[in-house]
DNA sequence: ATTTAAAGATACTATTTGGTATGTTTTTAG
DNA sequence: CTAAAAACATACCAAATAGTATCTTTAAAT
């Protein structure tokens, strides 16, 4: 990689590192360029903008990493139902990526930005379209193999796991990991219904 | 009420808007008297600080608003489980307080003052455990009348109602009321198989 | 090695921020 | 009615904000 692209990088980063403990409109500029030790002509050479660096920071960090995380993990899935648990449990459980005190930085981001920013919405609105098509289609899939019940709606067991998931995120900043652990539990018991 | 007691409650109102429709942090004072016609020497009469301001506003706005539409449903309930779902449909429904595009007050202050503050995290735990006391509450009853299986955790279907429902107002705000709805007879499905 | 463009550094700006100091006007109590 | 305190108004302040203008340095190509 350029020393360039490392720079341009190394700033994204660290500007990720901040907005999810943050926010998003509480980290300055000048958090950044401390922090990074860039100066501000260097921060503005590689970004147009904040909103530019911070739409850059959904697509290029955001997407990709949870992508792995919630997608990856239903595909080619010989049994969804088990694999729709292990994809949260392991969600949860992550600890290099998320911090139960900050949350999940997609959910935060929809929370703050949806509301006042169309660009940063429709950005998000993506991600969270992709990972409800990913669980409808393992959700159908295992209805094909009968090891969920016909009558059961693929798109309500998305919005379901979608919902926990985003709540018991915000749960957890106030309860701690308690609320995960409870949630997988509350998890397992609805997918084996299903 | 007083001229000066309805002065405050007045900045309080509007404070609340405000703060549901772009967050804590991005409303100004500035902000605050410009929509009220107070002046700043009016607000920090009122309010030592913005912090005690916003502080007040959870305890003396937004818990008991919550607490009537969360907890009060619960209470002395002969049908607990159809009394869950429709403590939540009221709150889904309820286009007074809430506004799909701003979600849910307490969860937008949770998710962003949480991780920063916690005299802002102390408060808002309150409202949280308060309703998660109720519907631990609420599943008991439904268990000792056998309308619920013994064999359920109270505490599990708690944290999967409150994640649910945070969930869900994060999700209505990219995918506006069809999310509610669709997990609203998600919802109905869970509880039925209690 | 020299030129040229890319990459980065520095100093500035106009606006906004929460908060204060110091007024003036209303209420209220005697 | 009058004194005093409560309620409100105005003008300010230092710090922080996103962004710009103008440099200097570094890297690449000839």
């Amino acid at each position: 990689m350029s020393k360039s692209g490392e720079t341009r990088n190394y700033i994204m980063q660290k500007s990720f590192d901040l907005i999810y403990q943050k926010g998003y409109q509480a980290t300055s500029i000048d958090d950044i360029i401390s922090t990074t030790n860039v100066t501000k002509g260097a921060f503005f050479y590689h970004f147009k903008s904040k909103e530019q660096m911070g739409l850059g920071l959904i697509s290029e960090l955001l997407y990709p990493n949870l992508y792995d995380k919630m997608i990856k993990p239903l595909e080619n899935s010989t049994d969804p139902v088990t694999d729709l648990y292990k994809m949260m449990e392991m969600l949860l459980n992550d600890k290099g990526f998320f911090n139960v005190e900050y949350g999940c930085p997609a959910i935060n981001l929809i929370e703050e930005m949806s509301p006042i920013s169309n660009l940063f919405k429709t950005a998000l609105s993506k991600l969270v379209s992709t990972w409800h098509d990913a669980i409808v289609s393992a959700v159908r899939s295992a209805q094909s193999t009968a090891l969920v019940k016909p009558h059961v709606s693929p798109e309500e067991v998305a919005v379901m796991i979608i919902s926990g998931y985003g709540g018991v995120r915000t749960l957890g900043k106030v309860m701690g990991r308690d609320a995960y652990k409870t949630y997988l539990s509350g998890l397992k018991s609805y997918l084996i219904k299903l």
